[in-house]
DNA sequence: ACGCTAATAGGAATCATATGCATCTGTAGC
DNA sequence: GCTACAGATGCATATGATTCCTATTAGCGT
């Protein structure tokens, strides 16, 4: 996956934390935890607080840089850099490994949703099952 | 929505607590939280401990009578019967009320998997949006 | 009815995330 | 470049969902 950058709002201050999180995401080459970002920061030597890093990614979603995607029952909310052509992935229910998929069923499909007033902003989709390394596990349990 | 029936499993163990959890998913016509099941119980006289309620939805799910969804990021997880047929949602961003969907855009997808060996299990699909109550309010912002 | 095993009550622990507040730091205006 | 102030962070502590622990209780096969 190439690097791909975001393009700071100019009305956003600049500060160590949000560029070393928006560094870490770009770095990224799958979605991150709050966590993971957060020790992805201490790794480089610079530090950084959870709650810091909760309260950025939150602005950086609320201003469209970063993606929240929640996976597996949403234990834990992933982040990545938004990246407008959007994404789904498929989950490995044994390993949790996380799998980038290509297309998107939502592309031409309407949905058939009960209150026929319904404004559609967006969805969320997970495909899980097992990846080729855990399948031959499972099949033998 | 009509009140529909789950069997019980000949060697699932009758106990007060999982019929009263059973009768409650029975009766809804919304997927329920682990906190609204443990209330609907308290209402209907009968007691009901929250830990309780969540291991026995955790077996539930197990023995594929109930389904366990994830909605808007996850904050909690939600319990339904499992209607073989099944069923997606569309959550309104504002006020979280959830809307059923009646078709489903897997049917004819073939989803493009970087891991060409990936056995798909299963998955989930979320659509967000405005729902018609919140939509005049979310536009006049 | 008896006893064994598995389930529950009750509470405390854990995990992810949010919040409150004092202190610090970018940056707009000079 | 300096200053002031709004807004951001460091840090601790709170919160809400869920899980874990253990003593007690209750199904159910015999």
């Amino acid at each position: 996956m190439k690097e791909l950058k975001v393009e700071w709002p100019s009305n956003l201050k600049r500060t160590k934390p949000r560029e070393c999180i928006l560094s870490v995401l770009e770095k990224a080459d799958k979605p991150l935890s709050a966590m993971e970002i957060c020790s992805a920061i201490e790794k480089s030597g610079e530090s950084a607080w959870l709650s810091t890093v909760y309260r950025v990614l939150e602005l950086f979603v609320k201003k469209g840089m970063v993606a929240k995607i929640a996976i597996l029952n949403g234990e834990t909310a992933l982040y990545e850099l938004n990246r407008f052509e959007h994404k789904h992935y498929a989950v490995c229910l044994m390993c949790h490994k996380i799998i980038p998929m290509d297309n998107c069923p939502m592309e031409k499909f309407i949905p058939n949703i009960q209150d026929s007033d319904f404004r559609v902003m967006g969805h969320n989709l997970e495909i899980y099952g097992y990846c080729k390394d855990c399948d031959p596990k499972q099949r033998s349990l």
